[in-house]
DNA sequence: ATTCTTATTGAACGATCGGTAAATAAAAAC
DNA sequence: GTTTTTATTTACCGATCGTTCAATAAGAAT
């Protein structure tokens, strides 16, 4: 019987690949010990000693990615003064973050359900910057006013994460399928919630 | 020992109502049949009986929920004839649907996830009717016609139902306490929308 | 070289899993 | 009234679940 060698971090990193992957599909529930151990090349036992429990495990798992994604987030607004340019910047930097990785979307939602404070995209404190961000648009004339930046943030982030959630689905769409449906859908995002947020529009807003 | 009265009928919707509460709160894989049984008052075999498997009552929960749900959907436009009243209202219902009906958006969460096309709120036949009246918008010169009908649908769908996928979420929001949040939302949400669909400010918009 | 630590393996645990089969009995069909 | 059907109950199945434990061995520390 050949041993594994002996290497703590990438038996960790290998048993934490495969479980994200299962768990994203099939959830923590319909996921097993044995399968996560059959797909990492390791053993249950093992992963039991790296990671105390299965409970312990899925907690890693979301923390790993989580943490990546709050780092990405980060780099998300330039430093430069805010404008119209930079918002619309911003919002396609975060679209292709969810873009680029499927499986985050995934474990983004399935922590949702559980109510997993701790990793939720929706952090207020997280958020908050790019709130301040929203606001400073807003005393600036740029944006409106009478809706809460919040909101207008809101709007945005709901908006995308939901296209993303629901991407399996929309392949079946006839009407979605011209050229690259995502860059077409941000576009028309962009372009409504630009116009809709800005302040020049206001006055002339429809009864 | 008392015999339940012999009554399929309200057997069933016993075992569905309890496999539906703890489907839509802890998933499928979380939840077993003696989980059900317990909360129902029933026994294992005979949830067994009435659905085959566990997976037929999942497919059953699944599908009575979402009937419901695709029947109140038809009611959501009226048959007037298009304008933004019209939809203003329309999504104003819509919003109202899923705000007064947690256990359906974490069902289709569910389902999404899973990738079942089946019960989708996303299906492109059910959805077909809005889009269309969105294009006759369009074609009456109410909405812009730069963006694909289908995308102004989606917007605001997806906005809707990220909202509430959230919604525990932001409970925690300082900011989104005021009054009634979901109301406040909504109110933001058809301003922004509203005015970033309309057609006479299209000329207007900025670079 | 010896001890100590710990990553890895393999066997085993009791509990629970979804599902089956047979017994019981109430209602329906005749 | 007898038969047939079927909703309900009980007992039980093998498989798999997450977890524990002891044995093994590689590397670090001394």
């Amino acid at each position: 019987m050949n041993r594994r060698p002996r290497d703590a971090q990438a038996t960790r990193l290998e048993i934490l690949d495969a479980a994200e992957t299962l768990f994203a599909e099939q959830g923590f529930g319909s996921t097993s010990l044995a399968q996560i151990a059959r797909r990492s090349g390791t053993h249950k036992s093992l992963i039991l000693h790296h990671f105390v429990s299965k409970n312990g495990l899925w907690q890693a798992v979301k923390q790993r990615r989580f943490d990546g994604f709050v780092e990405e987030q980060k780099d998300l607004f330039s430093r430069e003064p805010v404008s119209l340019g930079e918002i619309s910047k911003a919002t396609a930097a975060y679209f292709r973050l969810l873009r680029d990785d499927p499986v985050l979307v995934q474990l983004l939602t399935r922590a949702q359900l559980e109510r997993d404070l701790s990793c939720s995209q929706y952090d207020e404190g997280r958020l908050a910057p790019f709130v301040s961000r929203l606001r400073d648009a807003q005393e600036a004339g740029i944006l409106r006013e009478d809706v809460p930046a919040a909101h207008l943030l809101l709007i945005l982030v709901n908006a995308i994460t939901q296209w993303f959630e629901a991407r399996p689905v929309f392949e079946g769409w006839s009407e979605l399928q011209a050229g690259d449906p995502d860059a077409v859908f941000l576009q028309s995002l962009q372009t409504v919630f630009l116009q809709g947020a800005l302040q020049q529009n206001r006055a002339e807003r429809a009864p």
